[in-house]
DNA sequence: AGCACGCCGACT
DNA sequence: GTCGGCGTGCTC
């Protein structure tokens, strides 16, 4: 005989990939619970821990003795709705990751931590009945009171109490002395419906493309459709993406706006949310937990209109969301390389496929794997092919510097190039994706390399504070005279990093401004944007950096791009350098060129004949595309198959080994479908003072490589050599390291 | 992950 | 004698 439900299924920020059991609190009735609230629980020898509710059951499969009561419910009813509830499930399942950690791990750290009932937060305030009429100055020595009294009075729907807090300073004593006098009162769950429509008016017009792709995208209409709107550098993306957003919140919908981490600057956001006069939230790095929560609750509630955002900004919850725009889709700051290593981008999908609706990938170089979807007819293409404003596109030279005599990282023909620009006072930009001084310290005398003594790699000098820093973990050391081997002195720098590079500009071009953009040129915070100001308003002469320049920012005055060293990315281990090192290309390039001038591209390269290199040379992203792909189908790399990447640390090799070669044992080994690869090392081989080794699974067919990952891991997680070692899942993989 | 228990080395 | 190192085990 089944019994009543109540037992309830917890979902606890603990690693440990289950859910817990518990009995309702005293005094409280399960069958009124719901999943979604949260609750305060007994956990382990920890005293308490905040859990949130995912089910409530009749049997547990935990010893009745053993089950405790949980000790409060917090939340009046559910946080978010069982919608929300069940992408977050489905998130935790696709990605192998401990239920708990996603549940709880994405919420706003105030509603996760449990110090902040929802409750008390989404109280709204209204004029208590028969108050309506009654004259504005009753309050003659409390200005305030009267001030957010007549707030109160012009909205007769409700005003938030966050919008009263946004709009007085010391507003709690004089609105609380309103609600005792019996003028105002709250009310905490129906949401005031003051949602502004969408301005007309646009000042920029269209052209037939674009007009054309917008078109395309409102009319998926609300069902599923994913497009990929494949538009060159300056072919107005962002212009479709407003004008489709806008038709879905004129529809009463809201719009999530996902944006690559560098792309998040200020003036882009200020750009989006003052052509969109409409309520925005934004979501970056620089946010208090508290303005976080606001966003996150008002899209819940749907206060706000649009959400833009990093990756993170996936898990925000919505009311009646209507459309997901992922603005340059294929870069790689979408995949969250730790922890939870879950992918933005693809969550956008299965999130716009579970709302029916419609989901733009933007970019100018997408990624493969979206190019493939294309093939394969699960995307729409929309292509943009005229660039607003100039019509040309820079040539592309590769500039063979075998035979070049080089000062430095910089060939004899690209120094005069430079000058040339610099005479016509024309701004130059130069990428090379490797910061430092130089990326090798050798002793001439006997071949010494300095190493990081706990990653075991070489490390990069930096000349400035005339240190040893390795770029894997925090390690820094003083720059060592002698040599510890042989005692010479002769110690001598190999290859050129950023800083270098900067040094030899300024020993050629002693006159010219140079800025040099990276990670430790920018590390003072506000430093990016105000070298970025300066810099497009055309101070600098020339422009040094590393990834950080070659994304989203456009300088006008910039008529020479050139890529420092292609070679890196032609010839690697990893099968995607390739795809990146083209993305990059573009993009630099991207950044040549202006309106009467469609600028100059120059790739210093040691393999001019480089099938790769040649076909960018055309501008020919699409035919690269192809060219990259027939070579994965041959060899069946992603996206011809899926890949999964079991990785081990631990401070002994022996135990990586032992533990990844029982994991290759519990594999099933009738499956001819299934590649196993490793146990390899990784290609870090040591960081931060661990050994890492990985295991690599590799399936044509995505739902059998999922049918064999469940089972699997539940063997893993059983197995003593994993005790020993520090193991996490990497499901589609986006690199080894 | 946190936290406790437990069993061996160099200190007041 | 004990403080503390980290290996092992557990969390409803």
């Amino acid at each position: 005989m089944p019994s009543k439900p109540r037992i309830l299924r917890i979902a606890i920020n603990t690693p440990l990939r289950r859910l817990f059991d518990y009995l309702p609190p005293g005094g409280c009735r399960p069958e009124q619970m719901i999943p979604g609230q949260r609750l305060r629980v007994p956990f382990g020898k920890s005293k308490e821990k905040i859990g949130l509710l995912v089910e409530i059951v009749s049997d547990s499969e935990i010893e009745p003795h053993k089950l405790k009561y949980a000790i409060e419910v917090l939340d009046s009813k559910p946080i978010f709705d069982q919608h929300h509830l069940r992408f977050l499930k489905w998130a935790s399942d696709y990605y192998q990751h401990p239920s708990g950690e996603v549940m709880l791990g994405t919420l706003p750290k105030l509603l996760s931590n449990g110090s902040l009932a929802l409750k008390k937060y989404i109280r709204y305030w209204k004029l208590k009945s028969g108050k309506v009429n009654k004259p504005d100055d009753v309050f003659v020595n409390a200005p305030l009171k009267t001030a957010i009294l007549k707030l109160i009075r012009s909205n007769p729907d409700g005003v938030s109490e966050e919008t009263i807090r946004k709009n007085f300073k010391n507003w709690r004593a004089p609105l609380y002395s309103l609600s005792e006098l019996g003028w105002v009162e709250s009310f905490s769950h129906e949401v005031s419906d003051d949602r502004r429509l969408a301005q007309h008016g646009d000042t920029i017009q269209l052209n037939a493309e674009q007009k054309n792709a917008v078109a395309t995208i409102i009319s998926a209409g609300n069902s599923y459709q994913a497009f990929l709107l494949n538009g060159i550098t300056g072919s107005g993306k962002t212009e479709v993406y407003l004008h489709s957003i806008r038709e879905r919140i004129n529809q009463g919908l809201q719009a999530l706006v996902l944006l690559p981490e560098i792309a998040l600057t200020p003036q882009f956001i200020e750009h989006f949310k003052s052509r969109l006069n409409i309520k925005t939230g934004l979501l970056h790095s620089g946010l208090t937990d508290r303005e976080r929560l606001e966003t996150w609750i008002g899209a819940r509630d749907g206060d706000i209109n649009i959400v833009i955002g990093t990756r993170s900004a996936i898990w925000t919850p919505f009311k009646q969301l209507g459309i997901i725009i992922v603005d340059e889709e294929h870069d790689l700051s979408y995949k969250q390389q730790e922890g939870f290593r879950y992918s933005a981008r693809d969550l956008a999908l299965y999130r716009a496929h579970q709302n029916n609706i419609p989901i733009v990938l933007g970019s100018a170089t997408p990624s493969l794997e979206s190019i493939q979807n294309v093939v394969n007819k699960r995307y729409q293409e929309i292509k943009l092919t005229k660039r607003t404003g100039n019509a040309f596109l820079p040539k592309i030279n590769v500039l063979d510097i075998r035979s070049c005599t080089m000062d430095g990282a910089l060939s004899k023909p690209l120094l005069k190039i430079i000058r040339q620009h610099l005479d016509k006072k024309q701004q130059v930009l130069l990428f090379l994706n490797r910061r430092g001084y130089a990326p090798v310290m050798m002793c001439h005398n006997c071949g010494w390399i300095a190493k990081c003594p706990r990653c075991n790699i070489q490390m990069t000098y930096h000349k400035h504070i005339n240190k040893l820093c390795c770029h894997h973990c925090q390690h820094q050391e003083k720059m060592i005279k002698n040599c510890p081997e042989c005692s010479n002195q002769k110690i001598i720098e190999i290859g050129h990093g950023t800083q270098r590079l900067t040094e030899t500009l300024e020993n050629n071009f002693p006159d010219a401004k140079i800025m040099r953009i990276d990670r430790d040129s920018t590390r003072r915070k506000g430093a990016i944007q105000s070298m970025l100001e300066n810099a497009e308003k055309g101070n600098i002469d020339i422009l040094i950096g590393t990834q950080m320049l070659a994304k989203g920012h456009h300088f006008p005055k910039v008529t020479l791009a050139s890529i420092i060293d292609a070679d890196q990315g032609l010839y690697s281990a990893d099968f995607r350098a390739g795809e990146r090192m083209a993305q990059i290309i573009m993009q630099v390039s991207g950044r040549a060129g202006r309106a009467d001038d469609p600028g100059t591209v120059i790739i210093q390269t040691h393999h001019p004949d480089h099938p790769l290199l040649k076909t960018l040379a055309r501008h020919d992203y699409e035919e690269l595309s192809k060219l990259i792909l027939d070579e994965r189908k041959q060899t069946m790399l992603p996206p011809f198959s899926y890949q999964v990447l079991l990785r081990a640390e631990a401070n002994q090799q022996h135990k990586i080994n032992h533990f990844l070669h029982d994991a290759r044992n519990l594999l099933p080994d009738t499956n001819t479908q299934l590649q196993i690869f490793g146990p390899i090392t990784a290609p870090i081989e040591k960081r931060a003072g661990h050994y890492r080794m990985q295991l690599l699974l590799q399936m044509h067919n995505r739902k059998q490589l999922r049918n064999i990952l469940g089972p699997w891991i539940i063997s893993l997680e059983n197995l003593p050599s994993g005790r020993k070692v520090r193991w996490s899942l990497d499901i589609d993989p986006q690199d080894m390291l």
